[in-house]
DNA sequence: TCTGGGGTCCTAGGACCC
DNA sequence: TCTGGGGTCCTAGGACCC
């Protein structure tokens, strides 16, 4: 039977997060800032409209933000991992062939009814998920994912449509691609954005009838495929079920800068615990791991390092105190003193399947305990993050991050609860 | 003072093999 | 004097996504 993509997005997602739970403020101006309160990754309508950007250093922008009376927020991800779970669930519900494509969107797979708009039945899913999460969502639908991509921007952009936008068997889709720049096609970024316009391709519409082997030879055959789903036809397939990742990485910047040893360390001790729960709850092991440090590369004035590190374990681990040892020695290789680091982070690569290890011939056989590792991460996921962590992360972290503006977690803690008060 | 974090895919080029 | 051709694997780096 043949098919059409429908992508479902929230919209605003994080700013609709904090709006749930403070109704008194819908249609006021939000932003929420990365880790460190750092720059603005997520915006509502009326922010948008003051010119902010996405990524916009946050420093920059807090006497407009003040003046226009913006209601600024640290990112909660407890939060929105959680109402990002909820939506999908009711997606999942509704319809049997959904893939999570990030956070805030989804791709859904509907029955193909010819001649006839899939709006309806959209228009239906998009209610459902309002009714049930709170959580106003956009669908974009098409005959493959790019297109429901461009559909999905239609549907945002033009209030007319009322938040549905179904470009399958459009008869201006001509005029409609027309007007969409080049760049805001998915898979189409600023570098190649600026060769398409080089060699005047200016738009969705000039992109897909571009020539072939031009497209293949200056975009790889991932620009070739973009070429194609505009074409209509599909080339990027529902994925189901999500792969096991091939790499894990937990890095953040410092809330102040890190010069000793002493506390790099523990830095990269903590992260590399959180790139360890994650390698084992998808049931996998490292074969390798990275470190690598940074100063503040946006600090000219300074003297700089950036440096990273490899290690190959002697047979694939996901035993936190093995990897720890590896990442120290990693960090000890390229740590100098006299900096002033901003930055650090631990990657796990080679990434095997937990029941597949290669047993190392010559190597020691290692004394590993999974079930204590286990046990801690059935602790830490009842209980919360670092509720048991190795004593290597240490326990003042003076450079852990800084999040001045943070809701709480509403869904997920129950101390942090909303409360609602009933009067007479 | 102050600029996020976590991924994937693709290609070019070097090393190495027969 | 004359120095092949084809293949694989690995890595670094670029580009893109949200």
């Amino acid at each position: 039977m043949k098919k059409v993509f429908a992508l479902v997005d929230c919209n605003n997602f994080y700013a609709s997060c904090e709006r749930l739970f403070r109704p008194e403020l819908n249609n006021q101006p939000i932003v929420v800032l990365s880790n460190n309160d750092g720059c603005v990754i997520a915006r509502s309508n009326e922010v948008k409209a003051l010119g902010v950007k996405m990524g916009d250093p946050y420093f920059k922008l807090k006497d407009l933000l003040a003046k226009h009376h913006v209601h600024v927020f640290s990112s909660n991800y407890a939060l929105y991992g959680d109402l990002s779970c909820r939506v999908m669930t009711i997606l999942q519900q509704m319809e049997p062939e959904v893939e999570i494509y990030s956070i805030d969107e989804a791709f859904v797979s509907l029955p193909y009814t010819p001649g006839k708009l899939h709006t309806d039945y959209a228009r239906s899913l998009k209610e459902k998920v309002r009714r049930c999460v709170g959580i106003p969502v956009a669908m974009g639908i098409g005959p493959t994912k790019t297109l429901a991509k461009v559909a999905n921007r239609l549907a945002k952009k033009n209030a007319q449509y009322g938040g549905v936008f179904d470009i399958t068997d459009s008869n201006q889709i001509d005029e409609l691609l027309a007007r969409c720049d080049v760049e805001d096609v998915w898979g189409i970024g600023r570098q190649s954005g600026r060769k398409l316009r080089m060699r005047g391709i200016l738009t969705a519409r000039d992109l897909r009838d571009a020539d072939e082997v031009w497209i293949r030879k200056n975009l790889t055959v991932t620009g070739l495929r973009t070429v194609m789903e505009l074409r209509g036809v599909s080339c990027l397939p529902l994925e189901l079920a999500p792969p096991d990742k091939k790499s894990i990485v937990s890095s953040k910047s410092f809330g102040r800068p890190v010069s000793s040893l002493a506390d790099m360390k523990e830095a990269v001790a903590t992260y590399l615990s959180t790139a360890a729960e994650k390698l084992r709850s998808q049931g996998s092991a490292a074969g390798a791991i990275q470190v690598f440090i940074s100063t503040n590369v946006f600090n000219v004035n300074q003297p700089q390092h950036t440096q990273s590190m490899m290690a190959s374990l002697p047979q694939p681990s996901a035993y936190t105190p093995h990897l720890l040892k590896a990442a120290m020695h990693c960090l000890e290789g390229i740590f100098r003193s006299g900096y002033l680091y901003k930055k650090a982070g631990v990657m796990l690569t080679e990434i095997v399947s937990s029941g597949q290890q290669q047993i190392n011939m010559f190597g020691p056989v290692s004394a590993e305990k999974p079930e204590l590792m286990q046990a801690i991460d059935r602790i830490n996921r009842k209980w919360g993050r670092q509720t048991v962590q190795i004593a290597a992360a240490g326990l003042a972290k003076p450079w852990k991050m800084v999040q001045a503006h943070t809701s709480p977690a509403y869904t997920t803690n129950w101390s942090e609860l909303p409360i609602v008060n009933a009067t007479s």
